[in-house]
DNA sequence: TGACCATATTCGAAATTGCTTATATACTTA
DNA sequence: TAAGTATATAAGCAATTTCGAATATGGTCA
């Protein structure tokens, strides 16, 4: 990979929304809009706007379930070996997924 | 460490010019800005500029010798694992230190 | 001292980012 | 079909980033 690209993912993960979204779906595996929403404290198109960014970029993928979309990390390495070592450092507890 | 001090690394790491920085101030140990100058196609006032951005934030140090200045990485280890990453990823040869 | 280095700082303009508010789309269900 | 729900997009604006040009600082050496 060139560096440029490197660089470009790295920007991505540098909004505090954007990593911990990336560290929901890296533990999670797949999330609807509406679980994320319900997690973080933030509005709706805010976050959309922030999810159409990594989609756009190549660093999550959406399938759209009926009404909801779900997301899950893209098939990048260096996106999955740049999250272990944020998961490492992060001593924020990554919430699980909300169970009923 | 919290999550977004680790963005806030992330965000400086997502830039080009300071990314290739910080991957020769890994492999060489140290550097003068000079040196870095030589190496890098950019002005002298922008390279400074992103040195300071790096300096500020305490992701490399600077000792004056004389009347050049030679940085080095600070010592960080989430700085040091997401470079290894980065250097595991990166196709580009990062030059080695000019030597006469 | 005065003329050079190497590096840093300042300033201003252009581009980009991040957010809010409003609206659109698309699907579901009554 | 109409109303509701989930998500996306657009428009506007403030804040931030990035860079170039000019200038400042501070050390060296003749």
């Amino acid at each position: 990979m060139e560096l440029t690209e490197l660089s470009d993912i790295l920007k991505i993960l540098g909004h505090p929304l954007r990593l911990k979204v990336l560290l929901l779906l890296k533990k999670n595996g797949e999330m609807c809009v509406c679980e994320l929403l319900s997690l973080l404290n933030v509005t709706q198109p805010n976050l959309s706007q922030h999810l159409s960014v990594m989609r756009l970029s190549g660093l999550i993928g959406g399938t759209k379930d009926g009404n909801t979309v779900k997301y899950k990390l893209a098939n990048n390495e260096f996106l999955h070996k740049v999250l272990e070592v944020v998961e490492k450092f992060s001593e924020v507890e990554v919430k699980t997924r909300w169970k009923n």
